[in-house]
RNA sequence: GCCGAAGUGGCGGAAUCGGCAGACGCGCUGGAUUCAAAAUCCAGUGUCCGUAUGGACAUGUGGGUUCGAGUCCCACCUUCGGUACCA
């Protein structure tokens, strides 16, 4: 009996593909091809446990997209590789004393073996990984891009795309050098470039995490702790690499608005990157020495220093308006001013507070979140708008590495002031009038009105300023924009933008990521001077050091300092004693570029061939999970707007359509997870129920966007449903696999054909905006139909299986094959629907009384509103309605509804 | 706290433009087939009232707009996700 065996079809197709190299992709497009269509799947890290139930899920997506672009004539390129570097496999290795290279083989293997087994159709002829030398030898080569770019924010130019911009990343070769520079001699010149390359060295706090024996970056520290394995982490000051990502935040907000994008992730970037306008104001530090009037005429007469004075605070704000309101200051424990400007008196008490403060950690420091700390310095600072002397305090709810480092507090019109100044009994001055329709909160509205404008409770909104000299009466938005003009006048301001994105930590101290292209000059005793040098790109790439041991150092050293002397060392042709970087790149590196890679993985010339860039690019479609909302997708965009500005590129951004696929969680609606025991394996469900149910199923369970719990019995009701469609084909009675006696050449009735187009029409429809579960229920209902017709015309068999193929193509190629037709169905052209012939001719439409459905009505599907009237008035079931009542209205839908208002005599 | 998404039968979900709420699937009930089971097929299945034709109530809650609201507006509640002293 040739039941619908899943396995037997399911690897016979598999091995008919591989063989035939269905899905390999040449880079010239088909004769007649409808243009490029490329299609992205977030490629997986290959753990050692394999494949999870949340890989499938995108990955059968964008299957389904491919394999019906591919029908509708479309040159695809879908390709698949693997993020290959990355803690987990040298963790491993620590444990096992295998080679993370060895471990990282065999797990690619297992995810390879698991991809093809669900019949994805992977041009594999493609496939990459991030730790292949041939790889990541143009990781290394685009670093060096990075390493040999500055940012001229003031360039204005026109890209190969058309738009014009300000600022470009442009060679280090073309960056203007002071004259006072080029005076000190070529070190200072090498230093100076090397201050203002995107990638460069600095010492700075950075999140230092012993459990992983690595620094990370601020994005991958969550609540004070890794964000892998949840260990914590220290602050400690290092030499780290960083990208200047901060450069091209401009960019990388306003180049969002023409991106194909969840408006929720666009937002998820603008919030991360925290562009802020506001304003920097000088406070003149009150001191025996000097004079606010006089500082301020000088001020007026030479404008507005670069840097301030050693006796200015400056300060940033975005609330300029409320300058009159600021009662006091506050800089960070931090801030380079402190020692000079605190008293004797307070001095003791300024250093216990700025040590303890050193040595909290980020966990700490968002533990005391709610509580606020600090101590007056002793010092004042005169108001430039009123002369007014206000406190300086420090406190750690200041941070030094936003803004200037410095506030002017403003109690009365923001939250953390207002807390604080409550801590420490410091005075309040309302000086914004909440608008008329301002709702108070509770607390507000218990208060007796006199007492509203110096309650504890601050207005942080928009109003009328108030107890502001001249400016009473000034809406906020008009207030901030004159007194920042004015400001900036008078020498004392000027306007500002901040974000909240740093500079990206670029460096690891991890054995198993790219290996840095960079040499560091010693000087005779062995020192590090440090000036640096590159690799050139022909010394590319820099492969590992052999290393037997894989034990963490335990300190912030590199593993790769463990190397042996030949690598770490080398005399350069001047006679320069030279060592290696040792610290080696993050796992975003790799990431970063491989969607480019795809497109010419074998290109031993350069890491894309120009014209295939400009054919492939952008990509099209690209799918993959909202946790790399942030991460990894401006990451790239960041890498590529580097590329793009230096020419190797002609597309600004790197994906143009993004979608994320929501999360599948275990059956008892909880996220998947060891501990939780609710882990599906896909091995499991395809030997259970085949990989077409697998897909199936995924793609049935609800909206492609949307977080789903799993249901294995609902996995079982695809497969019934594979297997109506299998009977709906095959004789189930016979000895061998055939086509069933009732499948026939014979027209389609009328109905038949009706079932048909509407069928191609829903599923069509469907697949475009990606409503898969809709697509598959509209063939349920064909299968529910054409079950029940016997003879069953062939006519409408074979675009039936056409349709089912990009959600089941193992069963649809067997079908398709079963029906006498030699080649694979992947480039069979996809069926076409007549619009006409989806439509009865008679619609039965609703009739309403006061908006109820009160009973039905047949009318043809072309009446126009007179035509329905008059036939609903004649309809005896409506006439009985309309006995004893008055029609009041009558409202027409042509082709939906009638509905006739009424009112009772 | 702030920002975002979402609340529809016993469950997953559908309703694409304001026009028959609950498509499709799961589960459940009854039946056919079978010695029996599995598999398969057929019928039914929002809640309440009614023998029934039928009626009332139903899309988180409360209001509103409209001939008509799951869909639009206002207020609130709940869940999930992001974020956290960014001045």
């Amino acid at each position: 009996m040739p039941r619908y065996d899943a396995k037997r079809i399911e690897e016979k197709w598999q091995q008919y593909w591989d063989e035939q190299n269905t899905f390999v992709t040449l880079n010239s497009p088909q004769a007649g091809s409808k243009g490029k269509m490329y299609v992205l799947d977030m490629f997986p890290y290959p753990s050692g446990s394999g494949l999870h139930v949340g890989h499938p899920e995108g990955y059968t997506a964008t299957d389904i997209v491919v394999r019906y672009s591919r029908m509708q004539g479309k040159h695809v390129l879908h390709p698949m590789g693997w993020d290959a570097f990355g803690l987990p496999a040298e963790e491993h290795a620590v444990k096992t004393g295998t080679h993370p290279a060895v471990t990282t083989k065999e797990n690619i293997a297992t995810f390879k073996r698991q991809l093809k087994m669900l019949g994805f159709s992977y041009d594999w002829s493609r496939e990459l990984s991030t730790t292949d030398p041939d790889y990541y030898r143009w990781t290394q080569w685009i670093f060096l891009q990075l390493f040999d770019t500055w940012y001229d924010a003031t360039c204005e130019w026109t890209g190969p795309d058309g738009v014009q911009r300000t600022g470009k990343g442009r060679p280090i070769s073309e960056l203007p050098i002071p004259e006072d520079v080029t005076a000190s001699g070529e070190e200072a010149v090498r230093r100076y470039q090397d201050a203002h390359r995107l990638a460069y060295v600095s010492e700075a706090p950075v999140n230092w995490c012993p459990g992983l024996g690595t620094v990370l970056a601020n994005e991958e520290v969550i609540d004070g702790k890794s964000e892998r394995g949840g260990h914590p982490v220290q602050r400690l000051p290092l030499k780290q690499w960083m990208l200047r990502i901060t450069a091209y935040a401009d960019r990388l907000i306003s180049e969002l608005d023409n991106l194909d994008w969840p408006e929720s992730v666009k937002l998820l970037q603008r919030n991360w990157i925290g562009r802020s306008v506001g304003a920097e104001v000088d406070f003149l530090v009150a001191t025996p020495g000097s004079t606010f009037d006089a500082w301020k005429s000088q001020r007026a007469a030479s404008g507005l220093p670069a840097t301030p004075e050693s006796n200015v605070l400056r300060v940033y704000t975005t609330r300029p308006d409320t300058l009159f309101g600021a009662t006091y200051m506050v800089v960070a424990p931090e801030h380079p001013l402190v020692d000079q400007i605190t008293t004797d008196a307070q001095r003791d008490a300024v250093h216990a507070y700025r040590e303890k403060a050193a040595l909290k950690s980020d966990l700490d420091r968002t533990d005391l979140a709610k509580e606020k700390t600090g101590v007056f310095t002793g010092a004042y600072a005169i108001n430039p708008v009123n002369g007014e002397e206000v406190p300086i305090w420090i406190a750690d709810y200041v941070l030094i590495s936003y803004g200037t480092g410095a506030i002017m507090a403003v109690p009365a019109h923001d939250l953390r002031d207002c807390e604080f100044a409550e801590k420490f009994d410091l005075c309040m001055n309302w000086v914004v009038e909440p608008p008329e329709d301002y709702k108070y909160t509770a607390e507000e509205l218990a208060l007796p009105q006199e007492r509203k404008q110096d309650t504890y409770y601050p207005f942080t909104g928009h109003g009328t300023a108030i107890n502001s000299g001249e400016y009473n009466g000034l809406p906020t938005a008009e207030f901030k924009h004159k007194i920042t003009a004015e400001l900036t006048a008078a020498g004392l301001g000027r306007q500002a933008v901040n974000y909240k994105l740093r500079d990206w930590l670029f460096s690891r101290q991890r054995y198993w990521g790219e290996p840095f292209p960079i040499w560091h000059e010693l000087d005779a005793d062995g020192n590090p001077t440090g000036l640096m040098r590159a690799d050139e790109p022909a010394d590319l790439p820099v492969l590992h050091p052999h290393m037997e041991d894989f034990k963490p150092t335990g300190t912030p050293e590199p593993m790769l300092s463990k190397a042996t002397a030949d690598w770490l060392y080398k005399t350069a042709d001047d006679g320069t004693q030279l060592k290696r970087e040792t610290n080696s790149m993050p796992q975003w590196a790799g990431s970063c570029w491989y969607y480019l890679r795809f497109c010419d993985n074998k290109n031993g010339e350069f890491f894309i061939d120009p014209e295939l860039e400009k054919y492939w690019l952008p990509v099209d479609l690209y799918i993959g999970g909202v946790e790399h909302a942030v991460l990894h997708l401006l990451y790239s965009r960041f890498w590529h707007k580097v590329l793009f500005d230096r020419g190797h590129l002609t597309t600004a951004e790197p994906f143009h359509k993004l979608v994320n696929q929501g999360m599948i969680l275990g059956e008892n609606n909880e996220k998947m997870s060891k501990s939780r025991g609710n882990v599906i394996n896909p091995d499991d469900v395809v030997k259970d129920y085949g990989a077409d149910s697998l897909r199936l199923y995924e793609m049935f369970m609800g909206p492609l966007e949307q977080v789903k719990p799993w249901q294995m019995k609902g996995v079982e009701g695809v497969f019934r449903f594979l297997g109506r469609v299998w009977r709906m084909y095959v004789d189930d009675a016979a000895d061998d696999v055939v086509l069933s006696d009732a499948v026939q050449d014979i027209p389609l009735t009328e109905e038949q054909e009706r079932v048909l187009h509407k069928t191609i029409k829903g599923v069509t429809d469907d697949i475009e905006r990606l409503a898969f579960n809709t697509a598959i229920s509209k063939m349920m209902e064909f299968t529910n139909f054409f079950t029940g017709v016997s003879p069953r015309p062939k006519t409408a068999l074979e675009p039936f299986a056409l349709l089912l193929a990009p959600f089941a193509p193992h069963i649809a190629e067997e079908l398709w094959s079963l029906l006498g037709k030699a080649d694979s169905l992947a480039y069979a052209a996809w069926p076409e629907y007549d619009a006409a012939k989806t439509v009865e001719a008679e619609a039965e439409i609703p009739v309403q009384f006061n908006g109820k459905v009160r009973c039905k009505l047949r009318v043809p599907q072309n009446a126009d509103k007179e035509t329905m009237q008059s036939l609903a008035e004649q309809n005896s079931e409506v006439q009985k309605h309309l006995e004893g009542n008055s029609v009041v209205k009558v409202v027409v839908v042509p082709g939906r509804m009638v509905n006739f208002v009424v009112k009772p005599n």
